[in-house]
DNA sequence: TTGTAGGCGTTATCAA
DNA sequence: TTGATAACGCCTACAA
């Protein structure tokens, strides 16, 4: 069966085709006798709208893009609801794309938001972005928003969380607990969110002058047998550690397994915060003490800014940073050492 | 700065538009120094292709749509992990939905798509998904593949996995551990999936001649928090219950969570089989035992198909079920009763 | 309030 | 091997 078009629709109920793009948008002035009469034809003919001529003549599209490195982990699962909701307020239609932390991957993917005129995109860097990317990136007239991962470069718009001020919380809770030998375990060397929280970390330490031991910041893949490896080794070497701040919770839970196989428990013979608060986190048992940064509304907020931008706002680059929060919970006991 | 087209790129390399357009896409014979100098142009003049026209021009787009209720589901998204990647291989971009199990959402998503000319969709079909709609959608040309929940309609294509034998495999275990008084907990009523997974309990229960208690069969919600309640209640009305399969994993911790507050050690006093294999599974305490579905192969198989489908493969409808297998871990104990 | 007609950027047909 | 040109279906001045 041959596409039905707004000439056929036009035809059919005896009006221009500029009458029904403007029925079909609600724009302009038409009598209700002729919106009536095309909205009957619509139906009549079974007529489904053209986006894609439509997007074409406007050079613009409703559909922005999402880059991520890995939808399975619940901190960005949460995140992309978040946004996805945001999005299907407004009739926007989400692109996603799992880049899986390659830069390859993620300039394809870009390449291809651009050659489908997408009006704009949220992304989470993929670790090794060549500075280029950026560069090229702002060269184009397209909205981006940063999310959870600060560029170094400050040309664009970002939301995220304080990583500072939340691993300040997290250490401060150890502290409080009565812990003096407290270790970093987590994140990949020369990553600038990693920077921030070890930040939090070590001001804490300072602060209350404990020294800041660099053996005992250690850094591992995002995955539970890096934690758990990361802590076998430092507890080995330095059996005086009773708590450890992690880069996230994944890592924290890989600790917890660790931690069990030497008979250790947790809570009571050693102490443990996450970050993330992803929904893992209230499962384990004990209960994992975290730092909760709100994924989904990191994914609203990303949404919401980058639609005003979509709709023309043209303010210079914003940060949008979302306070974290520390959830206690079991991890850390609750007795003071 | 006005964009760059085919025909600015064809002016600049003095051939003609169908020239270049026959470069970008590697066909039709062009000597090589002709597509030396379109590629030049190329490069010089900062092209970028127009997906959009191309679509037009082509009535057709690399464009596919994913239909599901719940991305923070880890189950969802390993799916769409899976189904990303098979679609990335082909260079098509994937739209992403969350119809939080709203039809409504759901026909809105479907008609962008329609709009949109995307060229096929996989979906996990809402549950109150109306007759009607798989009627109109099957009068579309577009490819559609059923995943995970087996429509009523056999007119569609599906992948997912063997409800039946799944549960079967569940109950078995824990008929072999000797207990007699097994519950079922969770599903909605009316679900065709949940009536597969009561007919894989129900027929192992009789094939070893124990009757099966419709008191004992329970519905809930896919949440925590109802498979605790469901479980509280079951135990109260019917202490004698010493094992229950779960519908799923989330209910199957949310019993976990009631049963600790029965102060029952699990995999002691009681034992329990969940369903998906979702991540938290091996990191509850005990860990959970359950029937793993490979997730991600249904993502990845349902993607393969659809592309085949939108190659042109017209063969009938085929249905795809993954064999389940058991994942045995610590919630059953080991111990003969 | 409604109609006419040209153009968005690409591809495919046909001719050269 | 390459070029000219007419679609693809919609939107929007501009006219009526």
């Amino acid at each position: 069966m041959a596409t039905i078009t707004l000439a056929d629709v036009a035809a059919h109920a005896q009006v221009s085709t500029a009458t029904v793009s403007l029925v079909l948008r609600n724009q302009g002035r038409i009598s209700d006798v002729t919106r009536k009469r095309v909205l009957a034809a619509l139906e009549e003919l079974g007529y489904v709208y053209n986006q894609t001529a439509a997007n074409l003549r406007n050079r613009s599209s409703n559909q922005v893009g999402l880059l991520l490195h890995d939808i399975t982990n619940p901190f960005y699962a949460e995140m992309t609801a978040g946004l996805s909701d945001e999005m299907e307020s407004h009739q926007m239609m989400l692109f996603l794309a799992n880049t899986a932390e390659s830069a390859q991957r993620q300039q394809r993917f870009v390449d291809s938001l651009l050659q489908n005129n997408a009006s704009g995109m949220v992304m989470c860097a993929a670790r090794q972005t060549p500075a280029l990317f950026y560069e090229s990136l702002k060269r184009r007239q397209i909205p981006v928003i940063m999310a959870v991962r600060s560029p170094a470069d400050s040309g664009f718009d970002y939301v995220g969380t304080d990583n500072f001020l939340g691993i300040q919380l997290a250490t401060q809770h150890l502290l409080n607990q009565g812990h003096r030998n407290i270790a970093f375990i987590g994140g990949q060397e020369g990553s600038s969110t990693r920077a921030q929280r070890l930040g939090g970390y070590s001001s804490k330490l300072l602060e209350n002058q404990i020294p800041v031991r660099s053996e005992w910041i250690i850094s591992c893949e995002a995955t539970q047998s890096s934690g758990a490896q990361a802590c076998t080794a430092l507890l080995a070497a330095f059996p005086q550690i009773t708590a450890a701040v992690c880069y996230q919770d994944i890592v924290a839970l890989g600790v917890m397994l660790a931690l069990r196989q030497k008979d250790k428990v947790i809570g009571r013979d050693f102490a443990l915060v996450g970050f993330d608060d992803i929904s893992e986190a209230s499962l384990v048992q004990p209960a994992l003490t975290t730092v909760s940064v709100a994924a989904r509304e990191i994914g609203r907020k990303a949404g919401q800014l980058l639609f005003s931008r979509i709709q023309g706002n043209d303010e210079p680059p914003k940060r949008i940073i979302l306070p974290p929060s520390l959830v206690i919970r079991e991890s850390c006991g609750s007795a003071k050492f």
